[in-house]
DNA sequence: TTCGCTACTCTGTGTCGCTGAGTACGAGTA
DNA sequence: TACTCGTACTCAGCGACACAGAGTAGCGAA
């Protein structure tokens, strides 16, 4: 899907795990594939679990770790209180451009095709 | 309007600007000036002029010097084949990854607001 | 024992937008 | 003349983020 959406996805990524994270509790691996079930095929794992930790250094989210069947415990990220104030000010941060974008793509839709 | 948008321009601001010249022939100036009549208000004039130039070396953009009443001559852009493909590409790209962030955000609807 | 899946970690790289300062030209004003 | 103001572009350095790629570790099946 070309390198623009690697460029596209900084920023947003965040923000599509918070929302994942908001329906509910899941770890890194499970997120990876919830991702790529979704669509975003070529989602790296390392990129997702660089990410969480991030979120969790910026304290969005709280975590416990569960034992899992098959292989490593795992690390149970779930959305808190800032969290999802974080959550709701991408959302309203994405509703602004992809309002603008559609500006701007309109008048131009004819140029294109 | 957040660190965010700093993050998430990343990618789209390009697209953003190729779909205005691709409107219209335009010089860095001219550019940020719209971008800031449409909302974009805190964009840093730097930034645009450094895109600029990465477009050009990517050959997406035809340049021609026109001298100005007042100031400096203009460096007037216009979008040539290649850019005008470059621009398909990331509607395409625009659009598969807004397709996603809805089906993600639907559910959640709820959640937040 | 090896293979394959689960699950997480880590180091390094390139790209991009921002910061902040600078250059340069012309017109109006004191 | 000297000053300021608006136009127009340039540039060095920075921080954040997604990706590349390799590594560690646990478990079950062939």
């Amino acid at each position: 899907m070309a390198k623009q959406m690697t460029e596209m996805l900084k920023g947003t990524l965040e923000g599509i795990v918070l929302a994942l994270l908001s329906d509910q509790p899941a770890y890194g691996y499970e997120i990876t594939a919830r991702l790529r079930e979704q669509g975003f095929a070529d989602i790296v794992e390392g990129t997702i679990y660089a990410l969480l930790v991030r979120i969790e250094q910026r304290g969005l989210v709280d975590i416990s770790k569960v034992p899992s069947e098959k292989g490593p415990p795992r690390k149970v990220y779930s959305l808190n209180a800032a969290g999802r104030e974080h959550l709701a000010e991408f959302w309203s941060s994405w509703t602004f451009l992809t309002e603008r974008i559609e500006g701007i793509r309109r008048p131009t839709i004819e140029g294109e095709k």
